[in-house]
DNA sequence: CTTTGGATCGTCT
DNA sequence: GACGATCCAAAGG
């Protein structure tokens, strides 16, 4: 599912990204994963149904959004890692002063959250209720035909696994892809 | 542009 | 009590 959810686009109010970097995790069998030794109370939305957003407090002081993508039980997200700013272009700035690119503003996990706004106030939210605070929406653009893949990034645990897919040649992808 | 180390606190052991 | 699905400032090339 992650390198299909390449060309998306994520909305939070009237700021929108679209998505050309993900991480797949999958679940309990994925040592990396949250998920990784089963339930627990912050892993809980990722046991839920797919469609819904994850969001995780990280290092004291980051969050970060994941697309739950497996069915009730299971565990798999997927996080989101970069975008390209879209819309609500002002708002991000204001949400991200340090920023001196547009490609400062939603290149990292924690990034993208800070310029959306997106916050451990919305983790367990219907990406999909089209009415929602935030929202997966598609607007015709298909995943690119061949992704960028490589390793995962930050983690300590099955470092090896090719499980980070993103838009080549996009200049808002991550550090860890340049 | 790259490298390095500090910040900071919720979560699970 | 240890560590993390990260970011940033500072310093050097």
């Amino acid at each position: 599912v992650a390198p299909r959810l390449l060309n998306l686009l994520l909305a939070c109010g009237p700021r929108v990204g679209r998505i050309v970097e993900v991480e797949a995790y999958r679940g309990e069998e994925d040592p990396a994963s949250h998920a990784f030794g089963g339930p627990s109370r912050r892993n809980a939305t990722m046991y839920g149904p797919a469609g819904h957003l994850y969001v995780y407090f990280t290092y004291g002081m980051h969050y970060c959004a994941n697309v739950v993508c497996g069915k009730e039980g299971l565990a798999e997200a997927v996080l989101v890692r970069a975008l390209a700013p879209v819309a609500g272009l002002g708002e991000m700035w204001d949400a991200r002063p340090t920023a001196r690119r547009e490609r400062d503003l939603c290149s990292g996990p924690a990034k993208l959250c800070q310029a959306l706004g997106i916050s451990g106030a919305h983790d367990g939210l219907d990406l999909l209720a089209g009415s929602g605070e935030v929202r997966l929406l598609d607007d015709g653009t298909p995943p690119p035909r061949r992704p960028a893949v490589g390793r995962r990034i930050g983690i300590s645990r099955a470092v090896d696994l090719p499980w980070r897919w993103w838009v080549p040649n996009n200049e808002h992808v991550s550090v860890g892809c340049r």
